[in-house]
DNA sequence: GCCTGGCACTCTGCGCGTGCGAGTGCCAGC
DNA sequence: GCTGGCACTCGCACGCGCAGAGTGCCAGGC
C-alpha cells in the first residue's frame, strides 16, 4: 500500500503535468506544492511510484509523467468532481434554453460541452427504445404508399416511407392510425412490439397485408441500430493535443468518424454517475491515448442517452467531470420541459 | 497572352505538384511530360509564368508551385471534369440506395463524398424554403399546447411545440389541420406566407389567437436561419494536408465547426454547374489555403441544397469535380424517388 | 528569333559533434 | 526515515559543413 505522502506526490504530479504538459521533476514538485519534504525524498517516492507503475519517465533523466494506471488512481481516489460555479451554471442554462427543437438542443449541447471542456464533445440523441411514444402519424402519399412518422416524448421524430402490398383507403388509414395511437401512446418503445402484435386481425382481410407491412416497418425503425444517432463537435480542440501531431490526431479523427465506435464507447459506461475511461481502457486502438468522460442524461429520472467528451489522457479530470455532469443535468431538464 | 506551350507547362506543373506534393523543377518536368523542349526552355517559360503570377517559388533555388491564380487558370482553361467510371457510378448508386430516411441519405452522401475524394465532405440538408410542403400535422399535447410537424417533399421533417394563448379543442384542431393542408400541400414553402395570411378569419373569435400563434410559429420555422442544417465528414482526411500541421489544420477545423461559415461558402456558388473557389477566393481566413468544390443538387430539375468538399488548394480538381458532380446527380435521383 | 547546353550561384535539408541543463540515483550523515 | 551532496546520463539546441537540386544567365546554333 502506498503511504499518504506518496499519494500526495502522485496527485501533485498529475496536477502539474496536466497544467504544464511537461514531465515534472522532483525539484519543481517541492517548489510548487509544499509537501514539507526535500526533493531527495520525493525522488524516493517517485521511484516507488514508478515501480508500482503509476508514473513513468519518457526517457532517462527526464521528469515523470503519469501512466494510465496513475490517472486511474487519481480519478478514483485522489480527486473529486469539481462542481461548476454559479455563473457557469447560469451560462449553461441560458445557452440551452434558447433551443427550438431537439436537433437544436443536441447541437447546442455539443457546442457547450466543447467550449466548457475545450475538448471534443459527443452527444447521443435520446434513444428510441428507451423513450415513450408521443404519437404515431400515418400519411397517405399515394394509394399504395404511406409515410409513417413517429414522435417521442423527447421530441425526436423519425419517419419512413412504406410501400404497401395493396392500395389502402383513407378510411382504413384513419382506423389504423386511431387504433395504433390508442395502443401505443405514452408507452415505452420497448413495449410496442407486444402491444401491436394482434392488430392486423382487427382489419378486413384485404388490408391485413398492408397493416402488417406498416407495423413491421414501425418495429424495424425501433430496433434498427442506426436509430442511435449522435453529434460531435469541438474537433478543433484536437489541435491542442500534443506537439507530435499527425500521428496522434489521425486515429482519433478516424475513430470519431466511426459512429459505431463512439456509440460503443458511450454505451459501455454502465455506472449511473460520470464514467471515465482512460487510455488503454478504451477498446478502440485509435483512442488509446485519449480518455473518455461520459454520463447518461434523460428527461426523467432515467437515462435515455449518453453524452461525454473525448480528450487527451492528460486532461483536467475534476473539471471535465464537473462540466459533463452539469451539462447532462441541464439537458435533462430542458428535455423534460418540452 | 501566354503561348500554348506555356499553358502546357503550367498544366504540367499543376499535375506534378498535385501528384508529388513537392515543388517541381524544370528538369523533372521535361522528363515526365514530353514537351519536346529542353529544361532551359522550360525555365524561361517558368520565369514568364512567375512574372504573371501563376506560379511561385517557396524559396530561391527550389522548384515552382502553382499560386491560387495558377490553379484558377488551370481549372478554367486547362482541365476538364473527369467523369466517373462506370463501376464508380454503380458503387455510388448502390451505396446511396440503401438509405432509409433523409438523415440516412445525407449521412451516406457525406461518407461517400469523403471516401471518393479523400477530402472533407459537406452536405447541406435540402432547404426548407426551396422545397414543397408534403403535409402539415398538428397534434394536441395538452389543452393549450400543440405540436406542429412539417414534412417536405424531400423527406425532411421539422417539428415545433407551440404554447397557445387559449385552450384549443380537438375539433378546432382538426379543422385547422384540414384547412392548412388544403391550402399549402404541394406548394412551395416560399409561397406559404401568402397562402395562410387570412386563415385566422375563418375561425371563431376565441380560437383566432391560437390559430395566429400556430401560423406564426410555422412561418418562423420556414425563415429561421438555422433551417439550414448540414453534415460534415471525412475530417480525418485533413491529416493528409501538409507536413506543417497544427498551423494549417487548426483554422480549417475551426471554420468547419462554424456552420454559418460553411453555409455561406456553399451559398456563394451561384453557378448551376460545379463551382470551385480557390484559396484566397474564400472569404473566410481559415480557409485561405483550401479550395471548395461545390454544386447544387435537387430532387427535380431545381437545386434544393448544395454539397461539396473542402480540401487543400493542391487537390486533384478534375477528379474532385467529377466526383462531386456525380454524387450530386445520384442524390437528386434518390430524393426524387422517395 | 527562339531554342539549347554549359556554368556559376544560391539555398535548403541533413548528418554530425559539442556543450548545456535538467533530472536522476545513490550514498553517507543526521 | 529524511536530507544534502555528488557523479552520471540523456535529450536538445546550436553551429558547421556538405551534398543536391534548381535556378538565371550567357554564348552559340538551327
Amino acid at each position: 500500500m502506498l503511504s499518504e505522502r506518496r499519494l500526495q506526490v502522485l496527485r501533485a504530479i498529475v496536477q502539474d503535468y496536466v497544467g504544464t504538459e511537461e514531465p515534472v521533476g522532483s525539484k519543481a514538485l517541492t517548489e510548487r506544492h509544499n509537501l514539507g519534504v526535500s526533493p531527495a525524498t520525493v525522488r524516493n517516492d517517485m521511484a516507488a511510484l514508478e515501480d508500482e507503475g503509476f508514473i513513468a519517465q519518457p526517457h532517462t533523466s527526464a521528469g515523470r509523467i503519469p501512466t494510465d494506471k496513475g490517472y486511474r488512481l487519481f480519478v478514483d481516489k485522489l480527486a473529486g468532481v469539481k462542481p461548476m460555479t454559479a455563473p457557469e451554471r447560469r451560462a449553461i442554462q441560458n445557452f440551452l434554453e434558447g433551443a427550438v427543437d431537439l436537433d437544436d438542443v443536441v447541437a447546442r449541447t455539443v457546442r457547450l460541452l466543447a467550449q466548457l471542456t475545450r475538448q471534443v464533445a459527443v452527444v447521443q440523441y435520446p434513444s428510441l427504445t428507451r423513450s415513450t411514444v408521443r404519437h404515431v402519424e400515418l400519411l397517405s402519399l399515394a394509394p399504395a404508399r404511406v409515410m409513417l412518422v413517429l414522435i417521442t416524448d423527447t421530441g425526436r421524430v423519425e419517419q419512413r416511407v412504406v410501400d404497401c402490398p395493396a392500395p389502402f383507403g383513407e378510411a382504413s388509414l384513419a382506423d389504423l392510425r386511431a387504433r395504433l395511437n390508442s395502443r401505443v401512446a405514452n408507452r415505452r418503445f420497448a413495449d410496442v412490439p407486444g402491444l401491436v402484435e394482434d392488430l392486423p386481425e382487427a382489419f378486413e382481410h384485404e388490408d391485413r397485408g398492408t397493416v402488417s407491412t406498416v407495423l413491421s416497418t414501425l418495429l424495424e425503425t425501433l430496433v434498427e441500430e442506426n436509430e442511435e444517432r449522435l453529434m460531435i463537435g469541438g474537433t478543433a480542440n484536437l489541435t491542442r493535443f500534443g506537439h507530435d501531431f499527425p500521428l496522434t490526431i489521425r486515429p482519433v479523427l478516424e475513430a470519431l468518424e466511426e459512429q459505431v465506435v463512439l456509440l460503443k464507447l458511450l454505451g459501455e459506461a454502465k455506472d449511473p454517475g460520470v464514467t471515465v475511461r482512460i487510455g488503454h481502457e478504451n477498446a478502440h486502438e485509435g483512442l488509446n491515448s485519449t480518455s473518455v468522460v461520459s454520463v447518461g442524461y434523460g428527461s426523467g429520472g432515467e437515462a435515455v442517452a449518453k453524452l461525454g467528451v473525448v480528450g487527451p489522457t492528460r486532461m483536467d479530470y475534476p473539471g471535465t467531470m464537473g462540466a459533463v455532469r452539469a451539462v447532462a443535468r441541464y439537458v435533462g431538464q430542458i428535455l423534460a420541459e418540452s
